[in-house]
DNA sequence: TGACATATCATAATC
DNA sequence: TGATATGTCA
């Protein structure tokens, strides 16, 4: 799509409708992204607009570097224009403005790992019961709180009368103190405090109003309360605010997305105009009938109809399976069959609705040897060694912040235990510092042993050391790993983990390498900000010819040539909570049609009759989304409405109620399927050879503690294996009691 | 202070 | 089931 005459005509009226409030319905795979990209160029190119006055704002950092790569594409090269997540522009905004609220300019941004340590300690403190008040608890109220803008004043102020609310109002407030204290905002304070400070200060708002002339904003079903508001300030300028968004796909309510913002934006934007994308061009025809088929069903929908030129296509397939293990099975036999029809690894995806269905196909892909990625779970940045270096990076930055100087004040051991550290924080509450000036003090560190005292004080020099703004990041980042003794101590350990996490730390130096040579002159709190509102290196777009397992949630915005949905089961999808709690299957409802637009030319369905939930072994009833789809669109539909007595018979013990026969086959699947994969495939192991214990994916194992178990991966001399009674393992191959069989 | 045993709890996850 | 958090012991 080169210029606006290569879109179709809806989309071309959204990319030239510029003036005035507009509301975009763009339908799964309707073009959204390039019609928003192509509604930028035309402003710069066909209007004058100066890019300085747009303003667009996304969720992630991903969409939001896709639409500048598009947008530098079509109009050419470095736009200046505010192209960020709401969480950047914000940042951007409150930086600038920080003293207007009472921040000094250079305040910290707490994560949620921060987050919880903070609200521990706030109910510690209070002497509330930590059961009862659980971080997470906790913190999911502070959280609300703050998405609708209601501060600990205010909470405190609600008439409730009940105990509970009492407290929660004292720790709200605590945890408010202490975030101000260390100088730091958690994610939830950079919008609410923007939101203030606009519209608490006039002549700030003023200078965005101005400056804005067109905004736009991507996903506005996804939006919150205070987004909303935000996006509003703004738009209260010009006027010209065009959202786009799809209710269909509102998945994030449980995360304060509010639903009625995109459903009422013509009452709240008067004069707004709203185009629909219906046209889809990912799917189809029979994929795109079945999720519209689904999606009919929630009421108070905007009211979409995707369509598609193209005809026919593979209908979905609906299989029904033993358990979650044949399931897997399954999953990998067809996986090999779309390869044989010449599909890549890549091509395919398996969402399911939780992270723990991952562990059945782990296992299922491991013995049959198709190659697959898990995208989600530990982030790169949430690792313990690097959350850790990053600790003494901001207390270089920021040596107010307590919270980072805890974490680090014993790592590596520098023998300041809890008392210690409780010592040296009850002389800082009653002098006023902070803890690390406390620990600089000579009185209070003579409650430490000399050992102690040696230690921190040597800990303290090298931060002083790189505090003086003459070094660079790099140099700050090498300064610290080697001047506190952290790489030493790993190194000490002499373990497999340790290596790793070496490896992880110079693996890190190499992202600040990059940043630095990309951005020169960067300084040390632009890159800690970048660290901060960016969670995760983009791993997902790694060429590596993998099968991609993920949650649905984490599917939206990407499509893929075949998808599987397993796990079509009531209780699971959608999930016990959601059927419990009425009003909230329809969101449910929502993320399956998410999750089977994602597909463009093969969708899978699965059920497995029996699963194993948190330890316990059920009978399953099959997703009352499976008989939402029409018939017409399905393969298999014979087998979706008419077990309802088969898993009766099956709770009874009989066993005889299954119609199929291939679901009364688990056993003799394994060895069938891996010989069809040794012929389907020669492919190496990894190479896993060297060490003498010649282990590789997918071999199956016995160890003399652990029992048995399937090697998920092997690179010579550390072998992962997940084994049933413990789990995943790492082990030293040629040293563990193990041996193939 | 650190290693081990026991208790607990359980969707999804952006920034 | 299984990860994580807490409590007990040396």
């Amino acid at each position: 799509m080169e210029t606006v005459n290569d879109l179709n005509p809806m989309q071309r009226e959204a990319a030239l409708h510029t003036e005035g409030p507009l509301l975009v319905l763009a339908g799964a795979g309707s073009g959204k992204t390039g019609t928003m990209t192509h509604r930028i160029a035309h402003l710069i190119k066909d209007k004058g607009v100066d890019p300085y006055n747009i303003f667009a704002v996304t969720f992630t950092n991903k969409a939001a570097a896709e639409m500048r790569d598009r947008v530098e594409t079509l109009v050419g090269e470095g736009v200046r224009m505010w192209i960020l997540t709401f969480h950047a522009a914000c940042l951007r905004i409150l930086r600038k403005h920080a003293d207007l609220i009472g921040y000094r300019t250079d305040f910290t941004i707490y994560d949620p790992a921060d987050q919880k340590v903070v609200a521990k300690n706030c109910v510690r403190e209070l002497g509330l019961d930590e059961k009862r008040y659980s971080p997470a608890y906790v913190l999911s109220v502070i959280g609300k709180c703050k998405e609708r803008g209601k501060t600990a004043a205010d909470f405190e102020a609600e008439p409730s009368g009940t105990m509970q609310h009492d407290s929660l109002a004292e720790i709200y407030r605590l945890y408010e103190e202490t975030l101000k204290g260390n100088n730091a905002m958690d994610f939830g304070d950079l919008i609410m405090r923007t939101v203030f400070l606009l519209e608490r200060h006039p002549e700030a708002l003023a200078e965005y109003t101005r400056r804005f002339r067109y905004i736009m904003v991507d996903e506005y079903q996804d939006t919150d309360p205070m987004q909303y508001r935000f996006i509003r300030l703004l738009a209260g300028g010009y006027g010209n605010i065009c959202v786009v968004g799809d209710d269909d796909q509102c998945i994030y309510e449980w995360r304060g997305a509010d639903i009625t913002n995109i459903l009422n934006f013509e009452r709240d934007f008067p004069g707004a105009k709203v185009i629909k994308l219906e046209q889809n061009y990912r799917s189809n025809a029979n994929i795109l009938g079945g999720a519209n088929s689904v999606i009919a069903n929630n009421a108070g929908r905007k009211g979409k109809a995707l369509w598609t030129e193209r005809e026919g296509g593979d209908k979905i397939i609906f299989e029904r399976t033993y358990d979650e293990r044949e399931e897997g099975r399954y999953v990998a036999r067809e996986i090999e069959r779309c390869v044989g029809d010449g599909y890549s690894y890549r091509d395919i995806a398996v969402l399911y609705r939780t992270n723990a269905q991952s562990r059945a196909f782990e296992e299922a892909f491991s013995v049959a040897r198709v190659p697959y990625r898990v995208l989600g779970g530990v982030r790169y940045y949430d690792r313990k060694e690097i959350k850790d270096m990053l600790a003494y990076m901001r207390l270089v930055q920021n040596q107010s912040d307590d919270l980072a100087l805890v974490r680090v004040i014993n790592e590596p051991r520098r023998g300041v235990g809890e008392k210690s550290l409780a010592k040296v924080r009850a002389y800082a509450d009653a002098s006023g510092q902070s803890l690390f000036e406390a620990f600089s003090d000579e009185d209070a560190l003579m409650s430490l042993s000399a050992r102690a005292r040696a230690a921190v004080i040597s800990m303290e020099l090298a931060i002083r050391r790189y505090s003086d703004g003459d070094h660079n990041i790099q140099e700050i980042y090498d300064g610290l790993m080697t001047d506190t003794g952290y790489v030493a101590a790993l190194e000490e350990q002499n373990t497999v983990e340790a290596e790793r996490r070496v490896e992880n730390l110079l693996e890190f130096k190499s992202v600040i390498m990059e940043y630095e040579e990309s951005e020169p002159g960067i300084t040390l709190s632009e890159f800690m900000e970048k660290i901060a509102l960016i969670s995760d290196i983009d791993n997902h777009d790694r060429e590596e010819d993998a099968v991609a397992l993920m949650t649905l949630h984490s599917a939206k915005g990407l499509e893929f040539p075949v998808v599987f949905m397993p796990g079509m089961e009531d209780g699971l999808f959608p999930s016990g909570r959601a059927i419990e709690e009425s009003g909230r299957i329809d969101e449910e409802r929502r993320l399956c049609y998410v999750g089977m637009t994602r597909a463009k030319e093969r969708l899978y369905m699965i059920r497995a009759q029996e699963r194993t939930l948190y330890g316990r072994r059920d009978m399953t009833m099959e997703s009352r989304f499976l008989r939402e789809i029409d018939r017409e669109y399905l393969e298999g539909a014979e087998k979706i409405g008419s077990d309802t007595t088969d898993y009766f018979h099956g709770a009874m013990g009989g066993g005889d109620g299954f119609a199929s026969a291939e679901v009364f086959r688990p056993f003799d699947l394994i060895g069938g399927i891996r010989k069809e994969v040794a012929r389907a495939h020669k492919r190496e192991d990894g190479g896993g050879m060297s060490g003498g214990a010649p282990f590789a994916a997918g071999d199956k194992v016995r160890h003399n503690t652990f029992g048995d178990g399937v090697v998920l991966e092997s690179d010579g001399s550390v072998v992962t294996v997940m084994f049933g009674s413990v789990g995943k393992k790492r082990l030293a191959a040629g040293i563990a009691p193990m041996e193939k069989i």
